[in-house]
DNA sequence: TAAAAAATATACCAAGCGGTATATTTTTAT
DNA sequence: ATAAAAATATACCGCTTGGTATATTTTTTA
């Protein structure tokens, strides 16, 4: 690994955190120095802009968590072991993603709305693909006839979604994940309850 | 009413928007003097500085959604009418909270969370009451017979609210009204299925 | 190991920031 | 109507902002 290659991505580290906690313009060319270690030069050497630095620190943090929740998905033996393995991972969501300073989707979600910067499409579409991941499972549950195959996978990957999201925001600003522990038995009980055949 | 009364009320009602979609260190004064037609000077007259302008920005903000969300539970005739109401309130939220650039409680919520300031508590003292208000109207409907006694009031607030504040999410950053809708089935039927005697 | 190339640091820029002291205007009460 | 008081505007302050041109250092390649 080039040594150019190891810097870039130790800022992305660096100002990933940066970001979700401060928001975009909270976010300031004098905290990512100060956070780094680097002056602007080496900054503004990997990077074109400050948006553009925040971009790729986003795109970072959110395939890092989508990495995480993939691989716990991917633990599961059957699709619905898998489907069900979704809210295994959100159970624990709260403390997991300290490490980042919160959930990537929420903060710059929220953060980047009404912003002139092109972030708030970037968070859509992310929010589509795990839209799509969620509606993927549901289906693949579906052919292997342990979900019944009148369920509207989209409707119910919406209603998970939003249900997560919900969890994570009430988790996050009031400071005590039973609110994403909940969300969990209530999803696994959905599953149970509403889709199983 | 004052002349300065009024000129205090105009500048919240233009600041509470502006506050809203930008967050606190989105939002400069020259913003604030552009939007309200005034300037600084009758700006700082009225506040003594941008972060108590933010937090009453905010209390009339919110102020303002709660007294329409209790006008509009207030509505129902029984216990169970009025925690039914609070379903239909939210199910036309994303239109409702356009005029004063998406929900507060979320949006501030979020922005304020790491910051210095002290709205983040302001945040958490506001969510606690609608928790309560949640807990009281199903505590209401036990008495009245309505619902199952052995139901865990607070339990059912706390998950009420983490599906409305997700939905309010969804909607509002994938720019589409049918998560709130959706919310309002999902959370009447919950009323109907899991807590009605 | 020396030359070329790449990465980083330094020093600077204009513009915008939150905030304030003072002058001017407007409102209020007599 | 007038004087006192309150509200608002003006002009300024030091500081920080994102960004850049250039000098220096470090890494890479031959």
């Amino acid at each position: 690994m080039l040594k150019s290659e190891r810097t870039r991505l130790h800022i992305l580290e660096t100002v990933a955190p940066l970001l979700n906690k401060k928001g975009y313009s909270g976010m300031s060319l004098s905290g990512i120095t100060k956070a780094t270690g680097l002056t602007k030069g080496a900054i503004y050497g990997h990077f074109d802009s400050k948006e553009e630095l925040a971009i790729e620190a986003f795109r970072y943090c959110i395939r890092t968590v989508l990495k995480d929740l993939n691989a716990h998905v991917a633990r599961g033996n059957t699709a619905l072991d898998r489907l069900i393995n979704v809210s295994n991972f959100y159970k624990k969501y709260y403390s997991y993603s300290k490490k980042f300073g919160g959930c990537p989707i929420l903060n710059i979600g929220v953060d980047s709305e009404y912003q002139e910067t092109s972030i708030s499409k970037l968070v859509r579409s992310y929010n589509e693909r795990i839209l799509d991941k969620f509606t993927k499972l549901i289906d693949a549950a579906k052919e292997s006839n342990e979900i019944n195959k009148e369920v509207n996978s989209k409707m119910y990957a919406k209603r998970f979604a939003y249900m997560i999201e919900g969890a994570v925001y009430m988790s996050h600003v009031m400071k005590d994940g039973s609110y994403l522990e909940d969300l969990a038995e209530v999803m696994k009980a959905m599953i149970t309850n509403e889709l199983r055949v």
